[in-house]
RNA sequence: UCCAGAGUAGCUCAAUGGUAGAGCAAGCGACUGUUAAUCGCUAGGUUGUAGGUUCAAGUCCUACCUCUGGAGCCA
C-alpha cells in the first residue's frame, strides 16, 4: 500500500499551500504525547529543522505496533494534511495508516530536552539526529555548494589536487606517513633500504595542502581553486584544530597580494550571504541556543569592509594599547592569539586582514617585498575563532625563490617540478587557504571544531 | 606537548573525612488537542583506573587514563 504513494518530506510537508487527502510521510520519531483515544507522534526526518505533528487515533495501530511507538523509532504514516488546531504549528497529519519501520531500544541515548554537545561527541553516530547537529550539518552542506558557486561564477576551475603526496613540503608540520610496510617486521631494517620496498618507491604522506599542485593549474588555466580533505600530525589539542579538515584553496595567476585580499574579502562575505538567505530556519535555532548575536554578527560583517593593515601597523597598534599582553609584541615577531584577538575582536571589533608579515616568520613560497624584509602574505582574523585565512602572492622569481629555499634549508631537487613553472613562462599569482570548518564555526557560533565536522579526528581519537 | 579544571545513576548535577541524593530520561499507572505536556509510583551506583593515608575515603595523597578550557603549531 505504501509503495504506491510517493513519500513527502517533512520540509516539503509543512510547506504545502494546500490540504491533502493522503500524504506518505517516513521519518523518525522525536517525541511522543498520548491522550485518552489517540497520540501526537513528533516526527522528523532531517529534512528541515521542524517535525511534523501526526495525530494517531486509537485503532489506527495496533497495541502491539503502537507499544513500540516511541521515541528514536522509524515509521510510515499515511495520512491527511490539514490545518493544525494546536498553536506551534500550520500543517498537520492525521494518520490514517501507521506503519513501524524500525522500533527503537529503550537504551536509545537521546532524549527530548537538551544534551550537552560534550555528550554528543561520544554518539557522534546518533547526534545528527537532535536539532543542534541536524542544523549544523544542513548548513554544512549549503556552505560547501557555496563555496562552489562563488568560484564557479567567477570562472574558476575545481582542481582535484593528490591525498597522497611525496615529499614533504617545506619540511614544517608533522605529516601523517603512508605506507603499506609493516612497521613491526620492519624495525631492523634503515629507512631508506625499507623505502625501496614501499608501496611507491619513496616516502609518500597524507597532503598538508594542495597548493603547489594548485599552482601547476593556475600557471595553465589561470583561475583554480581546490576543495578537499588536509591532514595534519600535529599535536594540537584545541577547539580549533582537527588533524583531518578540508581546506579551500584558490590559486589566481597575474594576482597581485591586493587582488588577493579583495577576492578572500569577497568570498567570505558571499559565503555569509548564502547561509544568511539559505538557511535561515536552522540559523535561528543556533540564534537561539548557541549564540544570541549570531544573525546581527554576520549581517554586520556583510556590510563592513575589513580592515587591512600591515604587519608593522599592527604592532604599533598593540603597543600603544591600553591593555597588557602575557607575551611580548615586537617587529619581526609572530602574533600571539592574544594579540589577534585584541585588534578583531576588542580594537576593530570586525574581521581584520593583515599582510606584509617579516619574511623570517613566512615560508619559502611567498613573495619577498621591495623593503627586502617582509613578505607579500595576509591572514584574515575573524572575532571568535582568530586566524580562518591565510595566503600570499607567491614568489615566481626564479632566483629569490632558490634564495629562499637555501635559507630554510630546502633541497632544489626535490622541488624541480615547482622551480619549472618559474622557468617556463613565469607569472605573478597569489592564492589562499580558508579553513572551511573555522568558516563552518563562524557561520554558526559553534565554539569547537569537533562539532561542525561529521566524524572528528583529533590525536587520540579516530572513532566512528 | 605545556598550564589550569573536571570525572558520582542513561543525561545534568548535589553530598564538613562518618549510612550515596535530586531533577530529567526509562518502566508502570492516572489525566489531558497535546507540543520541553502534567501528576503518582517503581527501578536504577564497584563514585574514571591502580595504589596509599585513616577506625572510617566520593571527599585527603601519588601515578595513570579520559574529557573540558587556555597556550603553542596552524586552516
Amino acid at each position: 500500500m505504501t509503495d504506491r504513494i510517493k513519500r513527502t518530506t517533512v520540509r516539503d510537508a509543512l510547506r504545502s499551500d494546500h490540504e491533502m487527502e493522503e500524504i506518505l510521510i517516513k521519518g523518525w520519531i522525536r517525541t511522543r504525547r498520548d491522550s485518552k483515544t489517540f497520540s501526537f507522534l513528533e516526527i522528523n526526518d532531517g529534512s528541515c529543522l521542524k517535525n511534523l505533528q501526526v495525530i494517531v487515533d486509537e485503532g489506527i495501530a495496533d497495541r502491539a505496533i503502537m507499544e513500540n511507538v516511541a521515541t528514536g523509532a522509524a515509521v510510515s504514516v499515511i495520512g491527511r494534511l490539514i490545518p493544525s488546531q494546536g498553536k506551534n504549528q500550520t500543517w498537520e497529519v492525521t494518520a490514517k495508516n501507521l506503519e513501524l519501520i524500525g522500533k527503537c531500544a529503550p537504551s536509545y541515548p537521546l532524549q527530548k530536552k537538551g544534551h550537552s554537545v560534550e555528550f554528543l561527541r561520544e554518539i557522534a553516530h546518533l547526534r545528527p539526529r537532535t536539532n543542534l547537529f541536524g542544523c549544523v550539518f544542513r548548513i554544512r552542506s549549503r556552505l560547501a555548494q557555496a563555496v562552489h558557486q562563488f568560484f564557479q561564477q567567477r570562472d574558476f576551475f575545481y582542481i582535484h589536487t593528490p591525498i597522497i603526496t611525496a615529499g614533504d613540503c617545506e619540511g614544517a608540520g608533522e605529516l601523517f606517513k603512508v605506507t603499506t610496510l609493516d612497521p613491526v617486521a620492519n624495525k631492523s631494517r634503515i629507512e631508506e633500504q625499507s623505502y625501496h620496498k614501499d608501496f611507491f618507491g619513496k616516502p609518500t604522506f597524507l597532503t598538508v595542502s594542495g597548493q603547489l599542485e594548485a599552482e601547476v593549474f593556475a600557471t595553465s588555466l589561470s583561475n583554480v581553486y581546490t576543495f578537499g580533505p588536509t591532514f595534519r600530525a600535529e599535536n594540537s589539542n584545541t577547539s580549533r584544530h582537527a588533524s583531518e579538515f578540508w581546506m579551500i584553496e584558490p590559486e589566481m595567476a597575474f594576482y597581485d597580494l591586493q587582488d588577493n585580499m579583495d577576492l578572500a574579502e569577497a568570498f567570505i562575505k558571499e559565503l555569509i550571504r548564502q547561509v544568511l538567505t539559505t538557511c535561515e530556519e536552522d540559523l535561528s535555532l543556533l540564534g537561539k541556543f548557541v549564540d544570541r548575536g549570531l544573525q546581527d554578527r554576520l549581517n554586520f560583517v556583510l556590510e563592513r569592509p575589513f580592515t587591512r593593515i600591515r604587519h608593522s601597523e599592527a604592532v604599533t597598534l598593540l603597543k600603544s594599547a591600553n591593555q597588557s599582553f602575557e607575551f611580548p609584541v615586537e617587529e619581526g615577531l609572530n602574533l600571539q592569539s592574544e594579540h589577534e584577538r585584541w585588534l578583531t575582536e576588542k580594537h576593530f571589533k570586525c574581521p581584520v586582514t593583515i599582510y606584509n608579515y617579516p619574511s623570517k616568520i613566512k615560508p619559502f613560497y611567498m613573495r619577498r617585498n621591495d623593503d627586502g624584509q617582509t613578505t607579500a602574505a595576509m591572514d584574515v582574523l575573524v572575532p571568535g575563532i582568530g586566524e580562518i585565512i591565510g595566503g600570499s602572492q607567491r614568489e615566481e622569481r626564479l632566483d629569490y625563490l632558490l634564495e629562499n629555499m637555501t635559507t630554510h634549508g630546502l633541497k632544489e631537487e626535490d622541488y624541480d617540478w615547482y622551480l619549472d613553472l618559474r622557468r617556463y613562462g613565469s607569472v605573478p599569482h597569489s592564492g589562499f587557504g580558508l579553513g572551511f570548518e573555522r568558516m563552518l564555526m563562524f557561520v554558526t557560533g559553534i565554539t569547537n571544531i569537533r562539532d561542525v565536522i561529521p566524524f572528528v579526528r583529533t590525536p587520540g581519537n579516530a572513532e566512528f
